[in-house]
RNA sequence: GCGCCUGUAGCUCAGUGGAUUAGAGCAUUGGUCUUCGGAACCAAGGGUCGGGGGUUCGAAUCCCUCCAGGCGUACCA
């Protein structure tokens, strides 16, 4: 849309200057905005003002009006432009032209659900990876941020025509998830009568007993016959497989799927770790000091520390397996693009992936780190601390239970991923009713509801006949100019690689069809082609806030 | 100490160098309609955009500085 606007402007600044009117000079990049108010216009250019600070800097006279003038004279009037104006220092004001913008409802309602959709990508490769918390127990309340987002985000690339793949990333090979199974040996043997101690520095939480119950209903006592040793090496792929199916089923109730759980210990078994380490040693990027192995990460820009990638005990850091992990994302599978959304507490680690991206010799633009600020939980008043290995957690499980999953998307995902997130759960849970997540819900149920309204009066929507002229109600035609918008909120958010304009679009458009809706009696069985005409776009609206929806993650329901 | 982020209405937060008037939700106050779903709609009050400098036609937005808060600065992840 926004570009259609934009090659009129350019095309029309052309054709004043091989008609003589304007010098020939370097046109900056042509800007269009959405004024603020509504009387400026759908959009306005500030070209002439740009403009005449280019001339005047080459010597010629620059006067943004009389620029601006000779403009607008010959911008092209059929299409989507029905009138412009002049203003203030210079703008011109584009104004919509109101038959065309009716015609638009036709468009949205054969879209359906394509409706939005924009070309950004081209069918590039992009990868999103969100989540991937240690595989050590339930996911705490700081996860939901991280799904939330990295899931719209990938809804929000996938309408933007990305070939988008979401991934887990299970770190199941470091030092954690061996302590992680030696707790469940500890809670296993427990079960049976045994005076197993958990181990220091172990996972103390209850649900570490359910985990040990299903390994005792799947396995009866057999690990209990064998050395601790290996018992604990057995069954530690099979807690593994225990505790992702919880991680899948509490994501799950967030709405979150995954085309892939890629396990960190694969890339030991493969032997790539080893691999990439020895290419990076031959290449000078490795070397040894005080008894470890370093990647030497300050060879590269803005990083002015080494990275430790074997301790000198001989076992692998975390960071050992990223190199891997990231080379096997960008070279053996080949992603044109990789997002990683990650909690702002691992931000040290972020200069670090772009030395990593260098010394594998890919552009570091390829790799993208989103940070979120972290979520401080409040109840009754007081921030509940999260600790997984103390045990005292709010599991997300918990609060998608306590606030709905639909309650919480919504509330994480109005704010931007850098601000830090005040969660008062008492709140949430009492607020429900008069959620912005409701208020849009609802005005999709409301249409829905309307739609068998009509049928059951006779009122009929009639396809195969165009009505849409009819729509001249101001009301109606705000409207269609909101829903015109979604395609530039969904350009913003990939641009932005943030989601959180959608649900502000959404309440506004909600908020814009709900004035309709009090203005405009749509089934009206006296005049069955305005009511088919606003029938017509009520589907339109209606699928424009189900697309948003979709693309926060959230439920568009039929009826509440 | 150094680095990154944040500071906007009573509260939670949007805000892309643009337009005498910086927006939304909640909360507060008042109002509408003999309801196509009242979980609606309309209106009012409420602001030193943390402070101070600068850049330019123009700054909440860019630069500098100070203040306040968060996070990072591991042979943890």
């Amino acid at each position: 849309m926004r570009d259609q606007i934009k090659l009129a402007i350019e095309q029309a600044t052309a054709a004043a200057q091989a008609a003589g009117q304007l010098p020939a000079f370097d046109l900056p990049a042509v800007e269009i905005l959405r004024p603020k108010q509504a009387d400026h216009g759908d959009y306005s250019t500030n070209v002439a003002m740009l403009a005449a600070a280019a001339l005047r800097k080459a010597g010629h006279a620059g006067n943004p009006r009389a620029i601006s003038q000779i403009i607008a004279d010959h911008v092209p009037a059929d299409g989507p432009i029905g009138r412009v104006e002049i203003a203030g220092p210079g703008f011109i004001n584009i104004f919509l032209a109101e038959r065309w913008l009716q015609q638009q409802v036709n468009h949205i309602v054969r879209a359906g659900d394509d409706f939005g959709n924009i070309n950004l990508g081209n069918g590039a490769r992009w990868q999103v990876e969100y989540v991937s918390a240690n595989p050590t127990g339930p996911i705490h309340y700081g996860g939901a941020r991280n799904g939330a987002l990295g899931d719209a985000l990938a809804n929000v690339l996938e309408a933007a025509g990305y070939v988008v793949q979401r991934e887990f990333y299970v770190n199941d090979a470091g030092n954690q998830f061996s302590i992680f199974a030696a707790t469940l040996y500890a809670r296993y043997a427990q079960l049976f009568g045994h005076d197993e101690p958990i181990p220091e520095d172990g996972y103390a939480g209850e649900y570490m007993v359910g985990y040990a119950q299903m390994l005792a209903d799947q396995h009866g006592d057999r690990f209990l016959h064998m050395a601790k040793a290996d018992a604990v090496a057995e069954l530690k792929p099979l807690s593994e497989e225990i505790v992702l199916a919880a991680l899948q089923a509490e994501l799950g109730k967030l709405g979150i799927q995954y085309d892939r759980w890629f396990r960190e210990q694969s890339l030991y078994d493969n032997g790539l770790v080893h691999e990439i380490l020895e290419k990076l040693r031959a290449q000078g990027d490795i070397a040894e000091r005080d008894g470890a192995v370093w990647f030497l990460a300050s060879k590269y820009s803005q990083v002015d520390k080494d990275v430790v990638v074997i301790r000198s005990n001989g076992m692998p850091t975390y960071f050992a397996s990223d190199i891997a992990y990231h080379y096997d994302k960008f070279v053996v599978r080949g992603f044109d693009r990789v997002i990683n959304v990650w909690g702002v507490d691992h931000q040290g680690h972020v200069s670090r992936m772009a030395a990593i991206m260098q010394a594998l010799g890919l552009d570091p633009a390829r790799l993208t780190i989103v940070l979120h600020g972290l979520v401080k939980l409040i109840r009754d008043g007081q921030e509940v601390k999260l600790s997984k290995r103390r045990g005292n957690l709010i599991t997300l499980g918990e609060v998608v239970d306590e606030v709905g999953a639909d309650a919480v998307r919504f509330n994480l995902l109005t704010r931007g991923p850098e601000s830090a997130i005040e969660f008062d759960l008492n709140l949430a849970a009492q607020a429900s009713w008069d959620n912005p997540v409701c208020y849009v819900q609802y005005s999709h149920a409301r249409i829905c509801s309307m739609v068998i309204k009509a049928k059951q009066e006779g009122v009929a929507l009639h396809s195969e006949l165009d009505h849409s002229a009819l729509l001249t109600h101001p009301a109606e035609i705000a409207v269609i100019r909101k829903l015109l918008e979604l395609e530039e909120q969904i350009e913003w958010a990939v641009e932005k690689l943030s989601p959180h304009n959608l649900t502000h679009y959404g309440t506004d458009l909600a908020k814009t069809f709900n004035g309709f809706y009090r203005d405009c009696r749509v089934v009206d069985p006296l005049d069955p082609a305005l009511s088919a005409a606003r029938l017509q776009l009520c589907e339109a609206a209606r699928l424009g806030l189900a697309k948003t929806l979709r693309l926060l993650g959230i439920a568009a329901p039929t009826s509440m």
